[in-house]
DNA sequence: AATGAATGAGTTTTCATTCAT
DNA sequence: TATGAATGAAAACTCATTCAT
């Protein structure tokens, strides 16, 4: 019983995936979503309030998957640079091999597709990085600059190599991930 | 008469402006584009072909200003750094002094609102930049790496500023802008 | 179930043939078309794809309806002059009982109302009686011309008794009728 | 003064004929009748009251001309047999050589798209053909029925040709065109 | 819980006609 | 007379949501 409910929920959580990383949100009808979900179209109802509540649901979700990755192996025990580094790996590895999900993140990132509500409560999921880097500014390593300025330069550029890549003009190699480390380590120290 | 030509047409472009990057493109029926344009729905397909050639004649147009305004005072002349800085403040100051205008350029970035083809136009208009870029690397300042690394460093950042300010959550200071520049200057230099 | 589906099905094809045969196709808006169907105007697209196919659905119904009420008691072994007398008074019948529907059929002839796939599709219909005129010709009893001509003069003039019958300024009494085999077959006999 | 005005209603109504007999009435905009007539949108309400009007005037033009052309070279001296066939000819040729027009016709005779009045107004031009039919009846050479019988088996037919025609599945040939007249005579005559 | 047909408000777009110039 | 931009009502079609089964 709780499975099934699990399986459907997951399925319809899934096609919303495809379907709005694929073709954005006003262009994934309800309709769809139920079809690819393999579901009834009023069985959406049962599991989401309305189509809002289904994409915030989502977005929480995949947030979650993304976050956990990101600190996949990481220890607060580990030097500042190194903790960085994982991160940034943890969280290219991450959206190079997920690319629905990664594209579904850009998508939220500058659009109203996500309440604003829900995008709140899933900026706590990146608390350890930010007390990463404050730890990384007592040590002087890291620029004493508001976290939204190391965001912007350690986490924010990922999101165009999701974007280009999804538009086939540009593949991030082996190579150049290192160097993109690299430049944002750049950005970020005060070395 | 060509006066009011253009002010019809431009006060269609404004209204849309204002409307899409308040709501989105989906949320901004052609109805209510007409009402705050203050003409009539149809006097819309007089001016355009249909809302995508609409939003497609308003990302050229604003892709253009920002352009010109980013490249306002340079000249090749300038050294590499000099140049790097004037367009990035450049840049900053168009969006900073135009959050209509950058927010709806944030929103074309990781949507399909615009026509891969008019994307590719607007392409062509950092030619300039991508020329310095180029320099900078043959005089050994600027890491010899893809432009879309470059880019995605010294240039993208900007939409998240653009993008957090919108939410009221963060506002970019004159001095998080200096201090910004460097940042953006350090990931892409090789000193 | 299956019958409700029907029901609303073939309510929305009678009301289309209701107000196509009365006001034309272009005069006959969708939202009508529900209203007589006593349907909310979404539901019509839960049967019908689209305008067109509402149409060509209902000509290719009416025509299979024609065409077995024209062949009705007609079996190939029959003379030709009495398999041949059968049909046309079947047709006639037909037409004089249906005039709905012998109305908008021929609406349908002259006119880009129905695609013209679905219109080569509704000609198989008439092969049995190709059949039995080519039969007329090895027996030397119906003029050797092409069928287009022995169609023109056999069966074509029935749409004209139909839409002046429409209206009202003529209607095609029993005697009548009979006169108006003997030009048919004199039309198109050798004899 | 005149001849300008006669030139610029001549040029619409030829616009008219040349959309209307391509595309259909209600797929003829008067925009696009304006454009082709090389004449102002407005101008159209100059010369013609409103659409219907248009079209109206556009029909009697056209019946004119073809009934002009069917009566060309006809004396009422004739034979009752040599008028027909003179006429059916006539009839015959103008539809071959003016294609555009019969298509017209052709659409006009079973849809609503003349109104009733003005379809009475033209049936008057087809006095001359009555009365010869009448001469033929009182000689006993034509079958003693009514009119309309002898329309629908010796004019009506010539619609179907022009349609078929339209659509490229069948040209009348000079020698078909020979057969079919004797088609139409033998349907209409006594003997 | 699950279904999916039905709804009807909302969307983009067209077009006959008007009217200020 | 001629223009053609402006109008706004109406058209076809979409889709989130409901509800009887």
């Amino acid at each position: 019983m709780t499975d099934k409910n699990t399986d459907k929920r997951s399925a319809l959580l899934s096609a919303t995936l495809d379907l709005v990383s694929n073709h954005g949100f006003h262009n994934t009808p309800m309709a769809k979503i139920a079809k690819l979900a393999d579901v009834s179209a009023g069985t959406i109802y049962n599991y989401f309030s309305n189509k809002q509540d289904l994409v915030d649901s989502l977005y929480l979700h995949i947030k979650d998957e993304f976050t956990n990755a990101a600190f996949q192996g990481y220890d607060e025990e580990k030097p500042v640079k190194e903790g960085v580094k994982l991160i940034w790996f943890n969280m290219i590895e991450y959206k190079m091999s997920n690319p629905k999900q990664a594209n579904f993140l850009s998508q939220c990132e500058n659009s109203q597709i996500v309440s604003a509500s829900v995008r709140e409560q899933a900026l706590q999921h990146l608390q350890p990085l930010l007390d990463l880097w404050e730890r990384g500014q007592e040590e002087e390593i890291i620029r004493d600059v508001s976290p939204y300025l190391l965001y912007a330069y350690a986490v924010y550029p990922l999101s165009f190599f999701v974007a280009v890549k999804k538009r086939d003009e540009f593949h991030l190699t082996q190579e150049m991930q290192q160097h993109s480390f690299e430049m944002a380590w750049s950005a970020i120290t005060t070395k």
